[in-house]
DNA sequence: TTGAAAGCGCTAACAC
DNA sequence: GTGTTAGCGCTTTCAA
């Protein structure tokens, strides 16, 4: 990269002592070197502009100090906060990262592959919540690498995981719409048929149905639209949902949408249609990206805490790394708070529920 | 990493062949090795899951084949497709990319000195437009490390430079609304006050003023407002706005927003005070991020091709790799596009430039 | 406290 | 074609 290094071995001959001595220095190993080397070596480092060749001391200490971090989705909006929280933990420890985006699971092997064989020290998987197969990460496992996997879908207790509580979530959005009065409550779901399966999209149905059916509310099958996780699904659903009670104008009061995006779709097509939020439909939605703050209305949503998740498996992965694998592994799931904004109005008259 | 690390030694060893014809192997070099042995190689290779390590090899050839990406703001939304854009073209190129992330000058030098440690090929920096000093990137230059820099203020003809033509685009911002028969144009700029200075900022204004006074168009001093390049910023620009025409009812029929995020704040204020887009102002900004799809009414507004601007960066820079920075820089400036959406509205009764 | 020397895993002359 | 060997820049015993 440059005409000419300069190497330890340069250093050395300059201040005229060995190149363990430079090394030493270099390590901060004090006890081995009198102050007085030690400054002149530091005052000759710094005249040459000598730089460490790290790719060197990565051959021989057999660490490069480097994890990688391989992303489903480079452009999940989850995916920038979570490298922020990882980066958090990791950089003052003295980790780099290195990112690949691996879309599917053949290029997750392959950025391993790659990955490995830059001998990084260990990973991080943040996913979708695609229930992918899972045996090449469960084969890095028995061969000792460390890594720890964020939000998703393996039933391995052996891997370190770190997720959202999205059933609990959800249950609680769901919740807040029955505090409010509502008792009319679809939803706008994740893609429930999707191949792979994906975990939060059925967890979060679950955890609205559970809230409905804790309280013996009706949920006709009329309410429950898939919107895909897309603005374009939100939009959709919202059209779908309208021609399906356009005879019965059995409309529900509020919606239960599983994520923002969807939620501004949603939006969309309620603007379209002359529907008021949350005049005449109340919407709480899932995760809190920076724009849930910026529709009209603002959105109420279930805030997912994105860059703890990427400090938690940042801290576990370190944890990892210092004292070996030995122990069992750690599993969390995080739970997630409500953000009050506009889109779900007011208290209505009646309320089924006070807490 | 792993326990026992298997070597091309193991693998020449296992094969009864020497490391060289393990390494020709390795490297594709079919002339040199008859296609016997070579099979026997790969199938050792296989049953040993041999996996070359690139440290070992980037230490003997002097690179990496790695450049480093560094980012001046990570949760800037240009980044993810910028660096979608530089993966695209790099990966395919054999590179790899790692990412370190410099929201000021110290941190910049810092992070270059990391990434040099680590032994990158070459930079590719993304910044905003703030006009820094780049007294480090010269230094660069001159200690022949290629690297070239993505939408920054700089003078020096001898870096490689691509950005975007923002005065232009504002320019043509001014006069799709101008064609649409508007006259009483008022803008939201980016930071104009800012230090350092934001070129972008600067420029996007220069374009719509330019556009106002080839129109010989008045520009009142109450039109222009400064939103700061935020949310809030746009949101307060327009309360401001508001204010200061409350007496003279002076209100522009049309307004040039410097980013879309300002326009999503603006929308946000209209809408509280009941004021109509595009009926009572209309609105085009620019920078086209995916929200700018979803707000309603739909942003108009310049797209600034962000994934191309990557490209173009990493074709440069693998130009540079492979030949040397013996030749002149390159220097580039990507133009914007119009997209038209809803926020502009439609044609005007009278119109002043036909085009 | 200092230094000499043996590698880390690989490539690339250079011999054969 | 194939093998031998000298490093790449650094750390780390082990002696002195």
């Amino acid at each position: 990269m440059r005409r000419k290094i300069v190497t330890i071995r340069d250093v050395a001959e300059q201040a005229g002592v060995s190149v363990s001595t430079v090394s030493h220095v270099l390590n901060g190993n004090d006890q081995h070197v009198s102050s007085e080397k030690r400054d002149l070596v530091l005052a000759i480092m710094d005249r040459l502009k000598y730089r460490p060749n790290a790719i060197a001391r990565s051959m021989v200490k057999q660490k490069t100090a480097t994890i990688g971090l391989v992303i489903s989705e480079i452009d999940n909006p989850l995916f920038v906060p979570v490298t922020a929280g990882v980066e958090e933990i990791l950089r003052p420890a003295g980790y780099h990262i290195v990112l690949a985006s691996a879309p599917d699971v053949v290029s997750e092997k392959q950025a391993i592959e790659t990955l490995r064989s830059q001998q990084v020290d260990g990973f991080i998987f943040m996913a979708l919540s695609l229930c992918y197969p899972y045996q090449h990460l469960v084969q890095l496992k028995e061969e000792g690498v460390p890594f720890v996997v964020i939000n998703r879908c393996l039933q391995d207790q052996q891997i370190n995981q770190v997720s959202w509580d999205d059933r609990n979530a959800a249950y609680q959005a769901t919740r807040h719409l029955l505090q409010l009065g509502h008792t009319r409550i679809g939803t706008i779901s994740g893609p429930l048929l999707h191949k792979p399966p994906r975990r939060s999209a059925l967890e979060r149905h679950r955890g609205w149905l559970e809230a409905m059916q804790e309280f013996q509310l009706p949920v006709p099958a009329e309410w429950i639209v898939d919107g895909n996780y897309t603005y374009e699904g939100g939009f959709e659903a919202i059209k779908q949902l309208l021609a399906r009670v356009e005879a019965s104008h059995n409309l529900p009061g509020a919606l239960f949408v599983a994520t923002d995006i969807m939620a501004v779709g949603a939006l969309k097509a309620l603007n379209e249609a002359h529907l008021s939020v949350p005049d005449d439909i109340a919407i709480i939605a899932m995760g809190d990206p920076p724009f849930a703050a910026y529709t009209i209305p603002a959105l109420s949503t279930m805030v997912l805490p994105v860059p703890e998740a990427g400090r938690r498996a940042a801290r576990i992965l370190l944890e990892a790394l210092a004292h070996g694998q030995e122990g069992s592994a750690v599993q969390i799931a995080l739970s997630c708070t409500l953000q009050i904004r506009e889109s779900c109005g007011a208290l209505k008259s009646r309320q089924i529920i006070v807490s």
